[in-house]
DNA sequence: CTGTATCCACTACGATACTG
DNA sequence: CAGTATCGTAGTGGATACAG
């Protein structure tokens, strides 16, 4: 082995999220972000035009849509179709890159909803046995 | 299929992170936030101290870590193990639910820090084709 | 319909100092 | 070492109004 940290199974990849000033960091941010995990998990089902997207993504303002929206495009994970029509009509869908984070992110999520029971229970215990804190 | 919702492969879970109030969002930005995807990712590869984790996870304030930390342990995700000795040593390590939350977050992080190139080539496409802005 | 612009509240976060 | 407490700031994010 080449490397030269002591952390174990770690590919030599010149990119490393545990760094400060990695752009896989903003990257990574872009992607789980609060609005960004849920963009990029709606839009795994199938293309969706922007107020599609904004009933889907229950909460979600027109602004912190927008926003995301175009940062998931710079990043590439998103393509975004316009059609020159009026009314004006926008599709968003993934790219092939963006479906592959979406596909792990939507395990992470499907994952978590379906151990809420746990996650809740062990608040109750959590919260019970240091009372007040 | 006895769902009557439009989208396609949904199982009928109680928990649906698209829902505005569902508590299961929480524990998601819990898991994907900021710091809390770095802190599960690196306790991912081995039980660490406070300390140890601050530096690991390059850039976190005690402040956050704490907290992310006590977040983490109140969903059940992370394990605490305090040692009554003097100097204090506390050992943080994941619990089973964590350890597969962990590893679903880890093949996203493994795969976005392997296509950050393509992801940086579509910002500077994004960039140029758009100019100023 | 698909956004952008503006304003404002809130709070997340970092720096620092301090405690057990 | 392992945190907590306090404070100040910068940015997040919502509401609203408006533009193409």
């Amino acid at each position: 082995m080449s490397t030269m940290h002591e952390h174990a199974e770690e590919k030599d990849l010149p990119f490393d999220v545990f760094a400060r000033a990695c752009p896989s960091r903003v990257t990574l941010e872009h992607v789980t972000g609060r609005w960004g995990a849920l963009t990029l998990g709606a839009l795994h089902e199938g293309s969706l035009r922007f107020n599609e997207l904004r009933r889907r993504v229950d909460g979600v303002s027109e602004k912190m849509l927008s926003q995301t929206l175009q940062a998931l495009e710079r990043d590439g994970l998103v393509h975004r179709e316009a059609q020159p029509t009026n009314p004006p009509r926008v599709d968003y869908e993934l790219t092939p890159i963006g479906r592959e984070v979406a596909t792990r992110l939507i395990s992470l999520i499907q994952f978590v909803e379906g151990r809420m029971g746990d996650v809740l229970a062990a608040r109750e215990r959590y919260d019970t046995t240091r009372g007040a804190r």
